[in-house]
DNA sequence: ACTGAATATGTTATCGTTAACATATAAGAT
DNA sequence: ATCTTATATGTTAACGATAACATATTCAGT
């Protein structure tokens, strides 16, 4: 990519120095108005095209933003970056993508390649799975801005923006137990070391004990988030357990509520008669399974734009407050649950 | 983002020259060992992050890849992201990505941006119509490296990685024709300014042309690339031709397809008994609708490879040919056709 | 012991842009 | 006519890394 031309070149062009073309081209008011004028024609008549990268060495300085997501086939994060990347446009910052594919050890070296890129500030959606903030901890020392979203790694000094989990999910596993009276409940919970997977396994838990109803620990499963880990952890729930069956389960997210879903067929029930299941992220294919899947809405657009405009707000302030933001979810009611739905 | 610690920090620290660091840290082996662990082990411990940004004002080079995609929530650009991220990872090069969100506007000043930051090459999936070239013609003549995917721009210059449209829409209706001896068949094809629109209608005229039948002008109707305008272009052709009906209709794509079959519903009719419906793309959201929707399946992910792969090797390579990559389709064969299939 | 080569290190200039300071010219004030 | 002040422009150095060239030092070969 050679554009070529430089300020140097220009001067030369016009016999004047590089600083007067540096002036007349970033519109500073002591430059005279002719002058300006000549250069501005010329530089455009050229085909000049500023060079960020000597530019960014003087001011450090790029106008970027490294964003770091866990997976990119699914529907949530590319809509998440939608969403930054509509906050990014308007606030003319470039997006830097990296996808880590649920790789903790990709997901560092991506974050080692952005701040040599010297990005202004990063997005994290973490791929963390083991007790080893120490890689955070000191980036964030060093200086580094970073928002997490989604996926969040709390009380290292990082604001955060994601749907309010635990809540979330008490209310449908709520839904669970006043409207259907279920009280034999499972759940598929995602790995203890994400934040979402606490979460959202301390909002069943709320929800349980705020109905009074005992909870049996052979029913809480470890499954990952995925399709395929969802289908191994119903699977051998459903084995272990086989003299004593949950008649619902709350599955962590939906790929795993659909891997699950598999499995529960496999295993020669049906659902909703047998087991009842419900979902979390209302992923695009939830409303097309047979039975359609209760879960829980979460606006991925809308997580994007608040992570955006926190990192923003976190580069071009001094001191900005470290938050926890949430975004509002709704209960998705379909099938899966027992309720009727068309 | 301040890392700080610069070469000649480290150089300080140790009372050698900054160039002795560079060449240390380059592992250049004219160093001598002492020294070049000494150093690397102060590197280590001040915490050096080398910096890209004044890496690249010398060499010319970024390292970075642009990409341009028109849209981020249909799940083909992401798929397709997929690859080109996993190919660029391998070969040590960083994503710049932008959405063009389907405005051309955007997709130039998303170009001039990705240009001054000197990325050393753009992907483009352009959401340009044809009689616009003069941009793309005007950069690539500038030097500028660039490869085009799925939506291409021919004939300027630039190498081009897409599925064969025109031959793919012909084999998927000469199914229709040959398996289920339907002679009847609508289309409803996509904007005639872009190049899959108009390829798309190619193969589907070649396949009836090949196979001696008459077309129906009336059965051809231009709906856009999304479900609501597939639902309205399906409704009126269902309206305008209540006395006769075709037995099958060949839609552009998988979101006109089932904005199609919810029209087709809406008028009373059943899938595939009164009318078969095909579609192109293979969406995610395809094999769970019913009927499971036969269709064209395109390897986004591959599509992404084999354009990142192009585009590293025109960076990196004098004089590499121009080439148009084609990456096979396979039909994917469900029941909406009137197979069937489970 | 002396030359030539190999090894290890330092110095200077450069990439393109801009901040900070310096200078020249013109216009206004006394 | 001289002194300010404002306006317009130029010069130098810096951002951090490195290529190209320069200089020490060591060691083998004669």
């Amino acid at each position: 990519m050679s554009s070529e031309v430089t300020l140097k070149h220009i001067a030369e062009a016009l016999g004047v120095s590089a600083m007067t073309v540096s002036r007349a081209l970033n519109d500073r008011d002591n430059v005279d108005k002719e002058t300006k004028k000549r250069i501005r024609n010329k530089a455009q008549s050229m085909g000049y095209t500023p060079n960020r990268v000597a530019k960014s060495l003087v001011s450090r300085k790029t106008h970027t933003i490294g964003v770091v997501i866990p997976e990119i086939t699914h529907a949530f994060f590319p809509e998440v970056v939608r969403g930054i990347e509509e906050v990014a446009y308007k606030s003319d910052y470039q997006l830097f993508l990296t996808n880590a594919n649920e790789q903790f050890e990709r997901e560092k070296e991506a974050i080692e390649t952005l701040r040599a890129q010297r990005v202004d500030g990063i997005l994290v959606s973490s791929s963390l799975t083991r007790e080893d903030y120490a890689f955070y901890e000191s980036i964030i020392e060093g200086g580094a801005k970073v928002v997490f979203f989604d996926r969040c790694i709390e009380d290292i000094g990082a604001s955060c923006v994601s749907v309010n989990d635990r809540e979330s999910s008490q209310k449908i596993t709520e839904h669970l137990i006043l409207e259907h009276q279920y009280s034999k409940i499972a759940h598929l919970s995602g790995p203890q070391k994400v934040s979402i997977g606490r979460e959202r396994l301390q909002g069943f838990l709320d929800a349980m004990n705020a109905q009074d109803i005992p909870i049996n620990e052979d029913w809480i499963v470890q499954a990952g988030f995925r399709e395929d880990t969802g289908y191994e952890a119903m699977w051998s729930l459903l084995q272990n357990n086989a003299g004593n069956l949950p008649q619902a389960v709350v599955a962590v997210n939906d790929p795993t509520a659909i891997g699950a879903i598999d499995a529960i067929r496999d295993f020669g029930l049906s659902i909703p008669e047998d087991i009842a299941i419900v979902g979390f992220t209302d992923d695009i294919r939830s409303p097309l399974l047979d039975p359609p899947l209760t879960t829980i809405h979460q606006s991925a657009y809308e997580i994007g734009e608040e992570a955006a405009k926190k990192l923003i707000q976190t580069i071009e302030e001094e001191d900005t407050e470290i938050e926890k933001i949430e975004v509002p979810t709704t209960l998705q009611i379909r099938s899966s649950c027992g309720c009727s739905y068309d």
